[in-house]
DNA sequence: AGTCGGGATAGGC
DNA sequence: GCCTATCCCGACT
């Protein structure tokens, strides 16, 4: 067709990809502005970036190009920064390996991805199984993999998260079997004041207001407070950011955790085991 | 305007 | 000829 093909250079992948670190999959205008990458992929337009993009991810994780048997769009894909949990993902490609310019680490995005859908499976089933006692694993796993695709070592996987739901308190352990913990809601809520915290104030009458002076003090006293209540909100908001990116390692380490163990079995029985 | 998925095609083997 | 990477287009939000 029209240009000649422009191949990519090392130098715009690792752009493309701390840009989809940074911005998130789908957000390619971002991506192509943005003054830190643009140097890199000023010749490169959004739609190019989602090519390759896509172009990388499924020489990741191995698919054939394009696969064509993909699921359906599904509309309302807005999609959602790479940091959005359970995003699930949206209509965006698997992830790819993705460049962590923060950490200035490769971080394997699809499997801090899949963390949050397997929970959101686990809790799926368990509401869906209805079991008063709570279900064990098999019958977890079973409802799981009549309806979703489940790697090799699911199992595993699925008893380590159980016990991390346990930990967390999120799920409760009744002999082997495992229930919603009643007062747990999985997502995160931001707090409703209740309705003490709003409760109106009392109207000021005339004899609360002594002095221009006292209106002031208490004017600087209240913008002190709110400045003070957003500080604290904003440190909480980035606590429990950071709280999450620990949780997201933990997954991580967890899984590898597992498929080492997965491997080490496989070798002591002494089956031959090929890395990929 | 921006994004997406799919089709077309250049280029390497 | 086949496969992959890139370009292009139309639909959708």
């Amino acid at each position: 067709m029209g240009n000649p093909k422009q191949k990519w250079t090392s130098e715009e992948e690792e752009a493309l990809r701390a840009g989809v670190a940074k911005h998130g999959t789908g957000k390619w205008k971002n991506i192509q502005r943005d003054p830190e990458f643009n140097p890199y992929l000023f010749s490169r337009s959004n739609i190019d970036l989602k090519d390759k993009w896509r172009n990388m991810s499924v020489s990741v994780t191995g698919q054939g190009p394009r696969d064509k048997s993909r699921t359906p769009k599904t509309k309302a894909s807005s999609d959602a920064p790479a940091a959005q949990l359970s995003t699930p993902q949206t209509s965006a490609p698997p992830a790819p390996v993705a460049y962590d310019a923060s950490t200035d680490s490769i971080v394997d995005e699809s499997a801090k991805n899949c963390a949050p859908k397997y929970n959101a499976l686990i809790f799926e089933a368990l509401s869906a199984l209805k079991e008063p006692n709570g279900s064990d694993i098999t019958g977890i796993l079973r409802y799981i993999e009549q309806r979703n695709e489940v790697p090799q070592n699911f199992r595993r996987l699925l008893g380590s998260r159980l016990r991390r739901l346990v930990a967390q308190e999120k799920l409760e352990k009744i002999q082997n079997c495992f229930k919603v913990k009643e007062d747990n809601s999985f997502e995160t809520k931001t707090p409703i004041p209740n309705q003490k915290d709003v409760r109106p104030r009392p109207p000021l009458s005339a004899d609360h207001i002594t002095s221009v002076d006292t209106v002031e003090a208490a004017a600087a006293t209240a913008a002190s407070q709110v400045a003070e209540a957003e500080n604290k909100s904003y440190v909480a908001a980035e606590a429990i950011k950071e709280a999450e990116r620990i949780s997201n390692m933990a997954e991580d380490t967890d899984s590898q955790l597992q498929l080492l163990i997965d491997i080490f079995e496989r070798c002591s029985g002494g089956e031959i085991v090929i890395m990929a």
